[in-house]
DNA sequence: CGATAATGTATCGTGTTACGATGTATTTAT
DNA sequence: ATAAATACATCGTAACACGATACATTATCG
């Protein structure tokens, strides 16, 4: 039980501290993401909207607002593709490309960091975690803490 | 870089799947993850508002906030603490304590699935991924893709 | 070949959530 | 006793995602 709040308390830190980086950055999280999808998009292929909500597990019409938003603030360009006219393709403005740079710099370092608790607490789950059935609601009569 | 993106394609699909998981129960995402983090308190401990507020990675005011929606819910009791009348303790209601075990049970079961890949990326980035500087853009000429 | 389905993107209104700024009550330190 | 620190609360604001809906383009099928 505690251990499925540990693991997400630990997940919740480093995105929490990924929030602050990409704020420091001048960006808002999700068009940190969006910049990181699109030029993590699989070789050979270019970022539509539709590979974008895929990789983000977002709604097509949020990716959409996402890609505007950061089109807006001149992070992303957005072309209508020749080939097909119904598709958007995505691609990064020199703007775009220097924010992502630093930002996955100091992304790699922290995770280098929090690898090793996050490892341990992803093994342990897989592995025990027989039942939660046990402890909930095993807490403490009030009154004989800290 | 792309390390960096599959990494976070895979958590986000683990956030995601436990959004729905929770909408399921008929929960807010945020309310499951308080619930689970008052669950999770260290033994002997009860929940505060600032112990949800430092394990969720959250300012006081939004636990505070969180706290009173998921009280007008049912779900968890806010009561004064009698020894240090700053302090308010938030426990679980029956309501609270079903629903919190229905959702880590689903949790457990999907974490057991998505560990492998996880635990890989993440060995991969603190392994690897030396320097991001190389592949941003690495994108190819419009046309050939799909 | 023409109607219909499927695909990809777009728009609008709505609700959840978090935050900063600010305020109040209680406890601790000097 | 007064100042400072701690813990919680309130309010206005903004990001973000979603459902519902719409429209254009491409595929499919009789």
């Amino acid at each position: 039980m505690q251990l499925l709040a540990q693991f997400r308390a630990e997940i919740r830190r480093f995105l929490r501290f990924s929030e602050k980086a990409a704020a420091a950055a001048g960006l808002e999280p999700q068009q940190h993401q969006l910049l990181l999808q699109i030029a993590g998009a699989p070789d050979g292929t270019l970022a539509t909207i539709s590979h974008i909500a895929e990789a983000m597990s977002l709604e097509h019409h949020s990716a959409v607002e996402l890609s505007k938003r950061s089109e807006a603030a001149g992070l992303v360009l957005r072309t209508p593709d020749v080939n097909d006219r119904r598709c958007v393709i995505l691609e990064l403005t020199s703007k775009g490309v220097k924010a992502l740079r630093g930002l996955s710099e100091v992304h790699a370092q922290q995770l280098r960091e929090l690898a090793p608790s996050l490892i341990q607490a992803l093994t342990k789950i897989s592995g025990a975690e027989s039942t939660t059935a046990s402890a909930v609601g095993e807490n403490v009569k009030k009154g004989d803490r800290r």
